[in-house]
RNA sequence: GUCCCCAUCGUCUAGAGGCCCAGGACACUGCCCUUUCACGGCGGCGACAGGGGUUCGAAUCCCCUUGGGGACGCCA
């Protein structure tokens, strides 16, 4: 048994990545850090008609932006035509493959004759036992055919899979499968399992919906006589609907969370539990991913994705942001023109309190505006206070120094706890929740605090 | 339809026959801390889908039912 690990990310470059395929990609790229190998990057573009240059260069952005780096140049799978010809042409020439003449809309009728009929809708091996005579007319008559695999009539194939244990599937149960459409480029199944191989990939971890898709691959690999890599099927990731994610659930791909402002270590460190588990509590770096990362901790059952823990994770990720990081984060949301020290003094007051980049909005109105919106609650607590306290603080506000502002208007009103700050708190910011006063009124600009409490004096 | 996969709190999960009248996290909620909000700390609520077996003993093993999902494509 080989020691390096190699694994790989291959995606078809047909939309954006969503969480289930981020997952993958992370899993993967874990797996190869753990045993010190090496993670790579495969472009599955073999669909020409719905493959988009945008979105492979979209897609390996966004890899990066999770800070999942791939070790060598991605493998283009449109670029490699001619290496599967070859293999294919052994392939016929084997006798493991056919050509295949039955046209789209005859398959289409015969599949749904078979279900009609309760049997699979699989195909039924027509095309398999034409004479070699037939078929050269055929070719020679310019049909054009499709290239099926023939799969052996009985038997089984075997394998150990490394989430599910040991798979048996018997080959009765499959059809014949297109290796090489009719326009001659080769189909999933084939370039998938076949660079695999080339690529000395040694684990796959891939969605659940290709697990019944194994024994195929298996079936060409050995027939070709290359090495198979060791499987293991993550169980998907369901949404709100219950059905696994995909492109059409929404709020979930990648580009839109981190447009939303979810930092990609939340993203990693929520992915990281749905579907694996770990002992280590708290936020963790890839690194410490990497280390504890375990094929044998992967669930079976398909995980639920839920919002909610995600946004857990990325109030924890925020409270660690250092503050350059967090006034990247806020980007334009901050007014262009502060000085240094009021964008410092900002952040240090806001972040506890945010959890995604537009949750700091009302604030920098309520820090740097001129007059604040005042909500119902705080409207009602100001006009219930004592007057001579909003006098008293004014006259004690020109530092913006909470603690002067809060002392002379103890001392004038005898006030002391919520009594005292609710109604300060209120005519300050407009509001009775938020961030603390002090490190608040240090961001404001000079006279800020003086002017709020005057208008209640 | 045929084949296959899966099943613990609302959600993510721990649990590999006795340590479990089931532990943690998120969410929700109570209290404490803070002369204010939050952060934080400490609590609370809350689950083994149902039914049969096997066993001295089952969340854990077996069978059935139910429910969810996948594959069966000249998509990947």
């Amino acid at each position: 048994m080989s020691s390096v690990t190699i694994t790989r990310f291959a995606p078809s470059p047909t939309g954006e990545l969503h969480l289930g395929n981020a997952r993958t990609a992370l899993f993967n790229a874990l797996l190869a850090r753990r045993g010190k190998g090496a993670f790579l990057l495969r472009i599955e573009d073999t669909d020409a008609a719905r493959s988009l240059t945008q979105h492979t260069l979209q897609l390996q952005e966004d890899l990066r932006w999770m800070g999942l780096e791939w070790d060598a140049e991605p493998l283009h799978q449109s670029q490699r035509g001619d290496i599967y010809n070859a293999l294919l042409a052994k392939l016929e020439g084997l006798g493991a493959a056919y050509p295949c003449f039955c046209g789209a809309r005859e398959l289409e009728l015969a599949r749904a004759a078979r279900v009609a009929s309760s049997l699979p809708p699989r195909y039924s091996g027509r095309c398999r036992n034409l004479s070699i005579d037939e078929r050269n007319a055929r070719v020679a008559r310019g049909e054009s055919a499709s290239l099926r695999f023939a799969v052996p009539e009985s038997g089984a194939v075997e394998f150990t899979d490394m989430v599910h244990g040991p798979r048996h599937f018997n080959c009765a149960d499959i059809g014949d499968f297109v290796l090489r459409r009719a326009d001659g480029s080769a189909s999933f199944f084939f370039t998938n399992a076949v660079d695999d191989a080339l690529s000395g990939v040694t684990q796959v971890l891939r969605g659940d919906d290709h697990l019944a898709n194994t024994p195929r691959q298996l079936l060409i690999l050995r027939a070709l006589q290359l090495p198979a890599p060791q499987y293991g099927h993550l169980a998907l990731i369901t949404g709100d609907d219950g059905a696994p994610l995909s492109k059409r659930n929404g709020a979930v791909g990648l580009r839109a969370l981190r447009e939303q402002g979810i930092l990609p270590e939340a993203i990693a460190n929520h992915l990281y539990r749905l579907g694996h588990s770990t002992a280590a509590e708290g936020l963790l770096s890839l690194e410490q991913m990497a280390g504890l990362f375990d094929t044998s901790h992967l669930q079976r059952s398909p995980a639920h994705f839920q919002m909610s823990q995600l946004l857990g994770w990325q109030r924890e990720a925020v409270h660690k942001l250092d503050t350059p990081r967090a006034a990247q984060w806020l980007g334009t949301r901050l007014p262009a023109d502060l000085t240094p020290a009021q964008r410092d003094n900002f952040i240090t007051a806001l972040l506890q309190n945010v959890v995604q980049p537009d949750d700091v909005l009302p604030w920098v109105q309520v820090v740097f505006g001129m007059q604040p919106a005042m909500d119902e609650e705080a409207a009602v607590v100001v006009a219930a206070a004592d007057k001579n306290l909003f006098a008293a603080a004014a006259a004690a506000a020109e530092g913006n120094d909470f603690a002067a502002i809060s002392a002379a208007a103890k001392a004038a009103t005898g006030l002391r706890g919520p009594a005292l700050f609710k109604p300060l708190r209120a005519a300050l910011t407009g509001r009775l929740a938020g961030p603390e006063l002090g490190p608040l009124l240090r961001a404001m600009p000079q006279g800020t605090a003086r002017q709020r409490l005057a208008r209640f004096a």
